[in-house]
DNA sequence: CCTCCATATCGCTATATGGCAATATAACGC
DNA sequence: GCGTTATATTGCCATATAGCGATATGGAGG
């Protein structure tokens, strides 16, 4: 039961369910994810530590950074069929159609750091 | 958006799904569901609005009785989509499973009115 | 109308949750 | 080690939520 209360939980907030919904079209990392969501890095960070504990993403380090994807479902049969799901779901809400329109322009490279500081 | 984050949100509390499995096996009253649950009669019927706005339960009234039962789903597809699923989630999970082991014995005649009286 | 039974609603409390700013930690290059 | 960048964690605050008791409401029968 506590892995379902997990999965319901983590999928109750739109944020988070914005970040699975990203997540299913690129790997993102925080500040990635932070610019489209246009929240505080800490929410973020918050935010995908709640969906990784309830197995439906899953982490890579990559020297400085720290890469999200959605997980593979090996961990929570829940996760797995929520994941399923959600690959169609909400393909035609108009929160999630602005994000994924902004997918292709959001680049690390480009907005982490340097290029933060200059919009700062 | 809204209407997944009502089903999700309706499925995080695991009374709430406690309900909803026990209505997967026959329908219920709110003083059957209050019996069962041991819960207090006011939560119980704040639970069951929940759900219902989720689009995962409807209820249907036979005099004095309110009666609750699973929703046939053409209200949400998320709802129907998770009640699908939830008809063989969970089956063994103990908590389920003890109160599953306890609805035959949970009857109107016997635990409302008349029968409260006597137990209180 | 009155009484009784079943249930919905309201108000309160304790706890959980989402957001932010500040800070700690991890990793890299020099 | 130091400085920089990326991210995790902590603490605070406002809001949401689950539980309860009290009360209002709905329905039936006399």
């Amino acid at each position: 039961m506590k892995e379902f209360i997990k999965v319901m939980k983590a999928l109750s907030d739109p944020s988070r369910v914005s970040i699975v919904k990203m997540l299913g079209r690129k790997v993102m990392c925080v500040c990635e994810l932070q610019n489209a969501l246009g929240l505080a890095q800490s929410t973020v960070s918050k935010h995908l530590k709640i969906l990784e504990e309830a197995g439906l993403i899953e982490f890579y380090k990559e020297g400085l950074w720290v890469n999200y994807r959605l997980a593979d479902g090996s961990d929570s049969p829940y996760a797995a069929s929520l994941l399923g799901h959600l690959k169609h779901w909400l393909e035609d809400d108009a929160g999630v159609q602005g994000l994924m329109a902004r997918l292709p322009d959001i680049n690390r490279e480009e907005i982490c750091s340097k290029g933060r500081a200059l919009a700062s």
